[in-house]
DNA sequence: GCTCATTTCAAACGGGCGTTTGAAACGGCG
DNA sequence: CGCCGTTTCAAACGCCCGTTTGAAATGAGC
């Protein structure tokens, strides 16, 4: 009876409690919790946040319907759970890897500092070593990554805004040290096309499959993608800024 | 009684009866085809497709709610035809630039093939057109159109990949002329890119808008967006492709 | 073996959903 | 006017939703 209005009790006293890793006592893998965030994560990304009701996740994760507000509280405290597992270290080993980038390169005078390839590969390779690790989600919940990003759900909005916050500010400073002859607003926009560009092609929007001839095995492998996306970025990040001359030649000519 | 089961009876009677424009005779603009349409383009935007019910809709429009279903026959009928409205219209324009474009450079034998600056235009331009039009849907639509484009509803993706195909094939070709030296299928994933940097930044996800400091004035003005956007990729279209060789500078290093 | 906090469970609650219905209102036309 | 196809309307249908409830099961510690 004294589960709810206390919501983290369940977690606090897991780890107060002394560490039985149990084995693998239930059928699926995992406690009730792991496996709801399992099927959440999974059906989040296949039908969004609003067709995806509580009865699909828990039927889906073999356990009770109460279970889902019973662990996690509510429906969007649920999906927040899930996004944070994944995206808080996954954002933890982007800015840890362009720190030992910056690191290195300060040791060696010559190689500051650092290249766009060369923060862009610390943005895409923790994303790659997710989407190679099933345990960690695999390349589902980069698929739901990149859909989140255009929900309009002011608490998805305002969750992810918070999430990305230090990682973006981190990166920003980076690209601008790369790119001194850019005005820093110009770079601002640019990592906005960056991220933009990334977490479109990571969403894996069948939607334009069309446009891309891949080869089938190409569309299950982000590791290609990424291959194709980071040189296509890195020059655009480079482009010369349009001045108000270029005005003419883009948009008002006959 | 006879309304279900024959859709397009209403349509059809309407263009064959009399032209009678009857003013405005309603207190909101248009009939009431148009006014539930205009309502859920907003409402469409700015919550999705599954989080916006008729109710809000039909109560936005001033309409009963039956008029929905009795219109459009269903939920699913309403979204396409929010599209189709704005976007058949749109990608006729693209195309009828693109065409325009390579008549005259065809006419002046120096300037064949297009720049990818050029080609670009001939996308953005109808885009920046519709933005700035309030009577065509203003920048409502568009950013509707770039979240549509992660949404995984299928037979949303399914619409907008019909909707797009013959605009697509054009501008691959466009772009393959323009990129002689890059293989055709790198052709394509850059389009796939291209595609995704507007589509995001036409969204409007504000989730990002920490990373572009930008002026309150520009993020109302698409078409200053646009002009930073185009630069970007027009030099990530034209950018060296990643030989094997790269592949270690990117992924393999320490 | 009893205690008691934690977790699971079946059932229900109230409400919003998309859609359908049948009647009423409208409007051009013989 | 009376007809009839078209459109509007209030009401209802059946369904699924997120959440809550209170009891049953569980299991470690005294």
């Amino acid at each position: 009876m004294g589960q709810i209005g206390v919501q983290k009790v369940p977690i606090l006293l897991s780890v107060l409690a002394p560490l039985e890793v149990k084995s693998a006592e239930k059928n699926e893998a995992g406690d009730t919790k792991s496996r709801i965030l399992d099927a959440a994560e999974v059906l989040f990304m296949e039908h969004g946040f609003e067709a995806t009701s509580l009865r699909l996740i828990t039927t889906a994760a073999n356990v009770n319907l109460a279970a889902a507000n019973y662990h996690f509280g509510s429906k969007e405290e649920l999906f927040q759970a899930v996004f944070t597992r994944r995206l808080d270290p996954l954002n933890r080993d982007r800015v840890a890897r362009l720190s030992a980038y910056e690191a290195a390169a300060a040791a060696n005078h010559q190689a500051y500092p650092l290249t766009c390839e060369k923060i862009l590969s610390a943005m895409f390779i923790p994303a790659l070593t997710m989407a190679r690790d099933q345990e960690r989600g695999g390349q589902n919940f980069l698929r739901l990554l990149g859909r989140a990003y255009a929900d309009p759900a002011p608490f998805i909005r305002e969750f992810l805004s918070s999430q990305y916050a230090e990682m973006i500010a981190r990166f920003r400073a980076a690209f601008g040290r790369a790119l001194p002859h850019i005005p820093r607003e110009e770079v601002s926009w640019r990592l906005h096309f960056v991220m933009g560009a990334l977490s479109f092609t990571l969403a894996g929007t069948d939607v334009l499959k069309m446009i891309a001839h891949y080869h089938p095995d190409e569309v299950e492998n982000d590791e290609l993608i990424l291959k194709r996306l980071a040189p296509f970025l890195a020059a655009g990040l480079r482009a010369p800024v349009g001045s108000a001359t270029d005005e003419h030649q883009w948009f008002n000519e006959a």
